[in-house]
DNA sequence: TTGTAGGCGTTATCAT
DNA sequence: ATGATAACGCCTACAA
């Protein structure tokens, strides 16, 4: 491997003089580092991040913790993230798959050194309170975790918002036995979107009935199941709300599978607006998200703390929008 | 930050001896080693990853680099990735949107010292002549690539024999006009799968009628668009092959709007079977590919050649399987 | 069994 | 304008 000492030596100037070049400092003879340059890029010369970031005391890249994801979601955010830090000259280093507190630790202690700051997702409500303990010591933007601690900033969706307003047109075209399928137990983003539905109903009058309410797993299959047995309820539902897409889409084949017609027999409206709500057949109606669009912010948010550690900690929401296709039966946008 | 020489000082040992035990070496007596692990605990103690890959030539970390890709193959390719290098003790570094030579020439550069090896997703064919400037410089693992450089670890899908499957399979269905949405010009995936459809087309003695050639980006929209300039042809078209499920899935929906029944009136066939591809209406015939699986491997190839790099660079074949369900028209599986 | 000291590749601080 | 040299945090001979 090619140090600066090889370019150095090469170029009969001192390390000092390459690192001026590199880092265009000033006090370099115009010769001089036309020799330099010239020299590294024959020898392919490039400093070793490792050894740059000890003295620097800054990597240039930021950490991303995120929970077992599946979908558009995951790559959206990620894609959201990468770009935005990419733009400011950082790398993204990425560890999926938490949702304990233990694997979040595991995970915060391994990327010590490695990154200037953390962007941690984990819906899991449990698993909010680890990250109490790191409070200050280390820069770290929340995604969707809930926005009860003040002390960092956060970023989060609409969520009841979003799901009161659908659940709340759902209402005005006459639905009085709306569905739900929910998310996980203890994930926030579920929580949240049960609550707009909740809210809702009790704006229009409507008595929350719990046999109404079905739990899935934000995956395509468990919408399926839970919209089969949803079918067997008596009186029958007439509309079905599901706290995403991919449930929504799952419920979706359960119907057609069972020779129902959507919206005319029943109506269904999903969460999200992935790339593909607008596909399906019948078009899925949804709350958009956008979804780059939030990893973009906690990205923003994460290098301007960066850039100023004193700064007040912020909460910020990412808004929705109603988005009525056919599959919900009520006027086409 | 708490450093190995507060921990050594607070313990009233020498920071070699922190070392040791934090690397498990041998020769430190049980009470100390109990003592020092303690102490690093009280502290807090993690130590710094730049400092110590300085020293040990070893990051732990790998490169990925993607084009800049959309949906759920994105997230899938990073699930498999992530996953078999968080089992070896391994952080993912990503970056994406990289798709000409230039960009992929300079996060390599900016990825130096911060990585132990790479994997590469460039299906641009322009792309893929830089990296052989790195040839063995570097671990690396060439992902879709395009298997001509024996001088690199290679992973592929088995586009041709895919393709040529779905398309053989339309054509013992009775299809003669069979259109292809192909994917981008210079991509080495869309160029493989054109050709396993003028295989089958060969083999099935149907002569290449270049009318029937659309070409799309891989997107739902570029689908949606290709099928609609598709129907205007005379005769038209009995069945549509998609590059991959994306475009098919726009095609189906623009033959919903034209009033077209799939299968009846048309047969429509993808490629990749995305976990959505069962939940179409109808149900979505396609080229199963485990895309996390060709993550997995990937990771795995560059593990292994991080740990022995002499052996003999490996050229992959991830293998598909034909998924028949009911828009192509066949007997359903 | 433990400590001392040198060095990994780079930047920062002094000199010159 | 340039060069010597001391850090940065850690690991590892080698010495004790």
């Amino acid at each position: 491997m090619v140090t600066i000492k090889d370019v150095a030596r090469e170029a009969g100037v001192s390390v000092a003089t390459v690192s001026r070049v590199w880092n265009d400092a000033a006090f370099v003879s115009p010769e001089t580092r036309q020799r330099v340059a010239a020299v590294a890029s024959r020898l392919g010369y490039s400093p070793h991040g490792a050894a740059r970031s000890l003295i620097t005391r800054t990597t240039h890249a930021l950490g991303v913790l995120l929970p077992d994801l599946y979908g558009e979601f995951f790559s959206e955010i990620i894609r959201g993230i990468d770009h935005t830090a990419q733009r400011a000259g950082y790398h993204i280093l990425v560890s999926s798959s938490h949702d304990s507190k233990d694997e979040i630790d595991a995970a915060l202690r391994s990327m010590r050194g490695r990154v200037d700051g953390m962007i941690i997702m984990s819906p899991d409500l449990e698993a909010q309170r680890t990250l109490h303990a790191l409070q200050g010591s280390f820069p770290v933007v929340l995604l969707n975790g809930g926005a009860e601690s003040r002390a960092f900033d956060t970023i989060t969706i609409e969520n009841h918002e979003g799901a009161s307003a659908m659940v709340g047109h759902l209402v005005a075209h006459g639905h009085r036995r709306i569905a739900m399928i929910g998310g996980p137990e203890r994930n926030y983003d579920a929580a949240e979107r049960l609550r707009g539905y909740r809210t809702a109903l009790g704006d229009g009058g409507i008595a929350l009935d719990p046999s109404l309410l079905f739990r899935g797993d934000f995956s395509e299959l468990s919408g399926h199941r839970a919209a089969r047995s949803l079918l067997e309820l008596e009186p029958r539902p007439t509309a079905i709300f599901a706290a995403n897409d991919s449930m929504a889409i799952g419920a979706l084949s359960a119907l057609r599978e069972s020779g129902l017609r959507v919206p005319e027999d029943m109506a269904v409206a999903g969460f999200d607006d992935i790339p593909l709500a607008r596909y399906m057949n019948p078009p899925l109606s949804t709350v958009h998200v956008d979804i780059a669009k939030l990893g973009e912010r906690a990205a923003t948010l994460l290098l301007s703390s960066l850039q100023n550690g004193e700064r007040q900690p912020q909460q910020l929401q990412l808004s929705t929008t109603l988005v009525i296709r056919s599959s919900c039966g009520g006027p086409v946008s």
